[in-house]
DNA sequence: ATGATAATATATCTAAAAGATATATATCTA
DNA sequence: TAGATATATATCTTTTAGATATATTATCAT
């Protein structure tokens, strides 16, 4: 069976106040953007279900001018549908990498290819590592008392393992991938039709 | 724009030789299947736009009882395309990370069950890395020869480097909890409807 | 030997997620 | 004042994940 997790996303969101869909989405994306993020194709429709179910209620206000403003809140078996989902062990998820599967046939291009790759890759993880550590210096500033930090910093310390696991990985590469350089590139498959 | 990458993990499998779908998709599943997944659904509608596309070309094997071998081969221009795809970087990906979702709502349960699930996590991450070093030495014994072993081993690596630091945040996560223990737990938002 | 299950093989279907687009107004900035 | 950005709702398409349907052959255990 296939599970909906932009759903709990949704709910979750809500625990913060009532919303619209739009601020629903501009929430997410600045406090769980990181590792998380619901696009409006997931977020109306939902929104509807979830009003069908009752785990969140609706209402209009009026805007002069502008477009109805449609506010959700949070209702008490919606935050138990959260909970219950946040007491199930998350799944293990595999995930495409990208990057991983142009390598596992850098075969087929030249070392330069290679190397350029993960140069670039190397750059763009030294990027985020700058921005892991604004955001961490400006979380502990900015919010020194809030009860939700020690949970907002778990959050960001896992990208920070993985950035700098990864920035390890990229110089180790470089290294292996220079060491081979004179090797014969690319390879021609036998069997081409 | 969006981007396909399907259709290049199947011309990479085709660079191994002609196949039949199902093939692909097992021969995806035993080499790239720690950090790439293709299911029928990708690869049989995809097939059929590349032959249209002459990047592959297909080949009926007729066999007594057996339901026919479609049986797939990559072309020059195949080969061409994968390679243009090779060169160009890797896309950012950010991916959505469930348990980070769960432990970000971590001040809606109890304490004990945000332990849990990071210990559960500890003990998958674990046994990814006994997988991990298991595949390293049967690639190393098994084919010390072949001239694609530096790539794969990289991107093996890859996979080494993120699990370990995943295993030192679990680590750390766990005593950062632990410290927590003794604040008010769940907390209710005051808007409920 | 028989029955159960795993493997081979092709193919389709649904649902979830990503991302782009359409529409409209308001406010801010150069 | 023109252009850009922000507010706000909503739909559409494509990509990906994953389950299911169908049928035959091979293998394994009782």
């Amino acid at each position: 069976m296939k599970h909906n997790k932009s759903r709990y996303a949704i709910l979750g969101a809500l625990t913060w106040g009532p919303q619209s869909g739009y601020d629903i989405r501009r929430n997410i994306e600045t406090s769980v953007g990181n590792f998380w993020s619901e696009g409006y194709g997931q977020i109306y429709p939902l929104l509807k279900e979830l009003v069908a179910e009752a785990l969140v209620t609706k209402t209009v206000e009026v805007q002069e001018g502008k477009p109805d403003r449609h506010v959700y809140t949070l209702t008490k078996s919606g935050l138990e549908q959260l909970r219950q989902w946040l007491h199930e062990p998350a799944e293990m998820q595999t995930g495409r990498i990208e990057i991983l599967l142009k390598l596992f046939f850098g075969r087929q291009i030249s070392m330069n290819y290679n190397l350029e790759q993960v140069r670039h890759f190397q750059n763009s993880q030294r990027f985020l590592l700058d921005k892991y550590e604004v955001i961490e210096r400006e979380l502990q500033s900015s919010h020194p008392t809030d009860p939700n930090l020690p949970y907002w910093l778990i959050t960001l310390r896992y990208g920070k393992h993985v950035t700098k696991a990864l920035l390890l990985w990229a110089e180790e590469t470089l290294i292996q991938l220079e060491a081979l350089t004179d090797e014969t590139h690319p390879f021609i498959p036998a069997q081409l039709s």
